[in-house]
DNA sequence: CACTTGACCTGTCCGC
DNA sequence: TGCGGACAGGTCAAGT
């Protein structure tokens, strides 16, 4: 899936787009990739876009769903401010579209006030579209749609309470590591979280969420090469030193992916149906068999934790 | 417990 | 051109 710079990216992209937007529908083209009760989202008005992890959050103030609620029944008393949870896995997509609008497209690049209209993000929905939402703003002006796409369905959207968030119950984030990009990411908090897995190749470690949150094939790869690590090395032979090259490779790598719009190898797009670059400028990933950038030796190929992983057989000790 | 493997799905690419 | 197998950004559950 989209890593946490793929994520953040459409993150960024979204929240300038969509808060403060009302949900007037949602399509359920795959049931499998929607939990919980879509009803109970129309109405709402979108009031934050967060992440967590590898996971996308759409906050919902549902203030004018609460008032009808009270007109029907006015002594429930119950938290009805809910958040839509996205995971991507593998091959999701989110893309908004403008469906329609007061203002006319601009003829050279076809962008309405900024976002894309619907023939720029070729068909939609297609194939692999599985949730759409109508999104509106509050005195109709504009109508959006935002589409949910996932060729190999292994991605999910979910109900659930923002009470669940704030207590940290929602088991989906209680066992998550440390954010990565966050202040309280220090070596000595990545070394403590390592401990657990002495046994384990490094790069194996990295994917663990459970470790740091966020790092996925991608970014668990460069970080190895930056770092100058071997990523079959088990994490009890890596010294101090080792782990804060670590540490600061994991922040590089991830801050360089969120620079270039994240990675596209095949699927991944932003809110805008763009596609990311970060892959142009990889050092490793998915250029086995070429020239390392560094010393010129053949990248290698291998694999680990039953994923693939390449490394330079020289940088990398 | 720590660690590995297979399963979940659809699609593409590569070798025969 | 067809067919089988391996592989693809992730994460669980079940196995050792």
């Amino acid at each position: 899936m989209p890593e946490l710079p793929e994520v953040e990216t459409i993150r960024r992209g979204l929240e300038n787009k969509i808060i403060g937007l009302t949900i007037s529908d949602i399509q359920i083209l795959n049931p499998k990739s929607f939990h919980g009760d879509s009803k109970s989202l129309i109405g709402a008005k979108v009031e934050k876009v967060f992440r967590r992890a590898k996971m996308l959050g759409i906050v919902l103030d549902s203030l004018s769903l609460v008032n009808s609620l009270k007109k029907q029944n006015p002594n429930k008393k119950r938290d009805s401010k809910k958040t839509i949870l996205f995971h991507l896995k593998m091959s999701g997509q989110i893309i908004l579209a403008l469906e329609s609008g007061r203002q006319k497209a601009d003829s050279e690049n076809k962008f309405v006030g900024g976002h894309p209209t619907k023939d720029m993000l070729g068909e939609l929905p297609n194939r692999s579209t599985r949730i759409i939402f109508t999104l509106k703003e509050s005195d109709e002006s504009k109508v959006f749609k935002l589409y949910f796409n996932d060729q190999r369905k292994f991605g999910w959207v979910k109900v659930i309470q923002n009470s669940e968030l704030r207590i940290q119950k929602e088991k989906l984030f209680e066992k998550l590591g440390p954010e990565p990009l966050e202040e309280e990411f220090t070596w000595q908090v990545l070394k403590d979280q390592l401990q657990k897995r002495k046994n384990t190749p490094i790069k194996v470690a990295l994917l663990d969420q459970q470790v740091v949150s966020g790092v996925g094939n991608i970014y668990a790869s460069e970080a190895c090469f930056i770092a100058k690590i071997d990523p079959q090395r088990r994490v009890g032979t890596l010294s101090d030193p080792d782990i804060k090259k670590l540490h600061q490779a994991i922040i590089q790598t991830l801050s360089d992916g969120i620079k270039y719009g994240g990675s596209t190898r095949t699927h991944f797009v932003n809110e805008s149906g763009k596609k990311g670059l970060f892959l142009d400028y990889a050092y490793v990933y998915s250029r086995e068999n070429s020239a390392c950038k560094n010393c010129q030796t053949i990248l290698l190929k291998i694999k680990l934790g039953g994923r693939g992983t390449v490394y330079c057989p020289k940088c990398q000790i």
